[in-house]
DNA sequence: ACAATTGCTGAGGTTACCTCAACATGAGGC
DNA sequence: GCCTCATGTTGAGGTAACCTCAGCAATTGT
């Protein structure tokens, strides 16, 4: 009764149905911060890369430069962030995140492992495993 | 060397790259018909239930009612909709899916069939069904 | 030294959503 | 039949997160 060429399709939307339920959690796990999803990207690119350029910033988003320098006012007024001219070049600023944006970005990384826990929780480690091993694979 | 607390936060991040090659794929299997992914959405939702209200729309949809107006308005433009009076309730009216409109969505079924296939291919009988179950088991 | 390039940002546009209020119709009480 | 309240849709207008294009300043290649 499997198998049949719709099967797959099948599973496409089943993983999409999976990724809503997931996505849901995670929005729920960032509300406490009033933080969005993309300024939550952000800061997580910054505390992992250290600083950087708007523009480099923009292709570990993958969106334009123009929507960094956005994302990056954003995190400023809010003080997570800050802007500092770059010794090397003076027409290029740097952007730091601040101790408060460590702060946050801690949080809300904790924040994440909690969520994935509980919703990973079902899964005993058999299948833990061989979920990841699996999209492992499909990863890229 | 797996199996930490973190082990689940990187099975989230695997399943979100995951997601993000599958969406960019399905973008580009959407691509020739010049149909947005929400227009897509509505249409499949209206061919599986059958002409409804843009009312019962926007519940399948999980938009306002407002918005499915919206959407209705571009796919009744293209000619993939109609609109007709709810014989019923004549405060209401019927969004109802042409033959043109059946046709692209016939094409899109087929296209997000092949794509799924291509998507999945890489991965042998076992892991395919181990996925399925996996999945199913997070779905909700 | 000067033309081309690079880095950032102001101005303004698009898309896909939203809320709120208006309008017509429908349903229940009396 | 009439009145009130609820319901279905839509116009008006707003917002978030992206976009492109043009402009300015600084740098680099020849």
């Amino acid at each position: 009764m499997t198998g049949g060429p719709a099967s797959d399709d099948s599973l496409a939307e089943t993983f999409w149905a999976v990724a809503r339920r997931l996505r849901r959690l995670s929005k729920d796990a960032l509300a406490p911060w009033e933080v969005t999803p993309g300024q939550s990207r952000a800061l997580g690119v910054l505390v992992r890369n250290g600083e950087m350029r708007p523009g480099a910033l923009s292709e570990q988003l993958r969106i334009a430069p123009r929507s960094a320098t956005e994302v990056v006012d954003d995190l400023e007024e809010r003080g997570l962030v800050e802007r500092a001219p770059d010794p090397a070049d003076r027409r290029a600023t740097l952007v730091r995140v601040t101790a408060r944006g460590r702060e946050i970005a801690d949080g809300i990384r904790a924040a994440r492992v909690a969520e994935a826990e509980e919703f990973f929780r079902g899964l005993d480690t058999h299948d833990r495993s061989e979920l990841a091993r699996i999209l492992g694979s499909l990863r890229d």
